[in-house]
RNA sequence: CGAGAAGUAGCACAGCUUGGUAGUGCAUUUGGUUUGGGACCAAGGGGUCGCAGGUUCGAAUCCUGUCUUCUCGACCA
């Protein structure tokens, strides 16, 4: 990508929200553009780790045997009439609807209905059982109260995934595939998430379990124990019998050494049961012949908040300039170079533009900034700003094809060969 | 929906108490000097001060209403 062509100019950040320095910076900076309470646009950087984190997800999930998708979030209203929830979801203000003269259409705040619709024309027998569908798909709840930019939206992109099997015990089964692969996902993405106990709330069902990641701005209050790593959301101690159903249901029994923590919640899984099958007649026939309810689970991930989340985790604090960009994880970062030429030596951009057509040739991602306004000093700011792992500047220092490679993680810098770069980056 | 705060140029803000023709920094345009960690100088362009009504000779400023945004709460797959 070059810089030149984006639109991109420069700006010196101020007033950074003290709360959300990370979203702060892409708003001012123009990587996020706020369109209303809860919604917002995103700029191509943004966009791009955005879909590296979606790969992640559906690759992982594809490992494990999921099957991907793609149902529409515009829907008739029919079929949330059907399972009952239209009331409800209306009521509340949570679902939008839109009046036409062809029909009501609802924009689905949640998957279930039309994945049972989905699921009932193919499941019909034990034998297509257990099967988990996932997609990944904008979803829109009008939201009371939106929060921290993107952490609670209006309109957000959700992964979300169901399974469905003949019994309990492969319920279970598929829940344990599912949560695995959540671990995973976040680990891949560089997220330190710990899964906790969590109320099933409207969801309703038997077993849930959130993925937090401890973070001051994060909504939710859970009691954590740092040694065993075992946690649950403070919703649980409203539940009648916490205590049993704690012991019954995760095994644990005392809870007396947890400690608070502030936590933000980027997935959820649950255990539904045949709750949505009994109330959205999702059936097979069993082996004996007769009609059997799918038990099924369900499993999100937020990803604009796994996004939000991961960028104000890599926010640098500078010790002069405060809050002043990003550095942004090797594993979704979009380009892993930053070339900085000398605009003014034309010996310099020419090798600079070889360097970044190479890279292109070999298949590697780079961002050559080649804007002919910007000083040497705002384009290094920059690189920050997009969060570019690595930054190579080619000015009067550089001598042959030797190139200084600077990780702006560690600040290392180290002399490297144009064979040997592309070597470690392929 | 309850409590609080804020809406003035693309961004961040000052001006409001005590009414008198719209300001600053950055961005942007032009010219010049710079050039490896957010350059400097000079000259320009850009705003019916969220919207509506009221008070007044005169309203960004005072009053009323309304919309929007943010924070706390309530709510939350």
């Amino acid at each position: 990508m070059r810089l030149s062509q984006t639109g991109m100019g420069t700006t010196k950040l101020s007033n950074i929200d003290t709360m959300y320095p990370g979203q702060s910076i892409l708003l001012q900076t123009g990587q996020l553009v706020q369109y209303g309470a809860g919604i917002f646009g995103y700029n191509t950087i943004p966009l791009l780790v955005r879909r590296n984190i979606e790969k992640i997800i559906v690759d992982t999930l594809n490992k494990y045997g999921c099957i991907e998708v793609l149902l529409p979030t515009l829907q008739p209203d029919t079929i949330w009439k059907n399972s009952g929830r239209y009331n409800q979801y209306v009521d509340d203000g949570t679902m939008l609807i839109t009046e036409s003269n062809k029909g009501t259409f609802c924009l689905a705040p949640t998957g279930e209905e039309a994945m049972l619709e989905f699921a009932r024309e193919k499941l019909k027998s034990y034998k297509n059982l257990p099967v988990t569908f996932y997609q990944i798909g904008e979803k829109y709840r009008n939201e009371i109260r939106t929060r921290g930019y993107l952490l609670r939206g209006k309109s957000f992109p959700m992964l979300d995934a169901y399974s469905f099997d003949i019994d309990e015990q492969a319920m279970e089964k598929s829940y344990k595939i599912v949560r695995t692969a959540f671990l995973e996902i976040f680990e891949k993405i560089g997220l330190n998430v710990i899964p906790i106990v969590a109320d099933n709330g409207a969801m309703g069902g038997k077993k849930s379990e959130e993925f937090m990641l401890i973070s001051d701005q994060g909504e939710d209050k859970i009691l954590y124990d740092e040694q065993t790593k075992i946690g649950l959301n403070t919703e649980i101690l409203e539940k009648e019998n916490y205590e049993e159903y704690l012991k019954e249901e995760y095994g644990i029994e005392d809870i007396s050494n947890f400690k608070e923590i502030r936590t933000m919640e980027l997935g959820h899984i649950f255990q539904l049961g045949t709750r949505y099958s009994e109330i959205m007649n999702g059936k097979y026939i069993n082996q004996d012949g007769k009609e059997a309810l799918y038990y099924m689970g369900c499993y999100g991930i937020g990803v604009s908040r796994t996004l939000a989340a991961l960028y104000e985790q890599c926010v640098i604090n500078d010790e002069k300039w405060g809050p002043c960009g990003f550095v942004l994880p090797k594993s979704v970062a979009p380009y892993q170079i930053q070339i900085v030429p000398k605009i003014e030596n034309p010996e310099k951009v020419e090798f600079a533009n070889w360097l970044y057509q190479t890279l292109q040739s070999q298949g590697i991602g780079a961002i050559l900034d080649d804007r002919e306004t910007v000083t040497m000093g705002a384009k290094i700011k920059d690189c920050k700003i997009l969060g570019t792992p690595y930054l190579i500047v080619i000015g009067d220092k550089q001598e042959g094809k030797t190139l200084e490679l600077e990780n702006m993680k560690t600040g290392e810098k180290e002399l490297i060969t144009v064979e040997n770069l592309i070597k470690r980056l392929k």
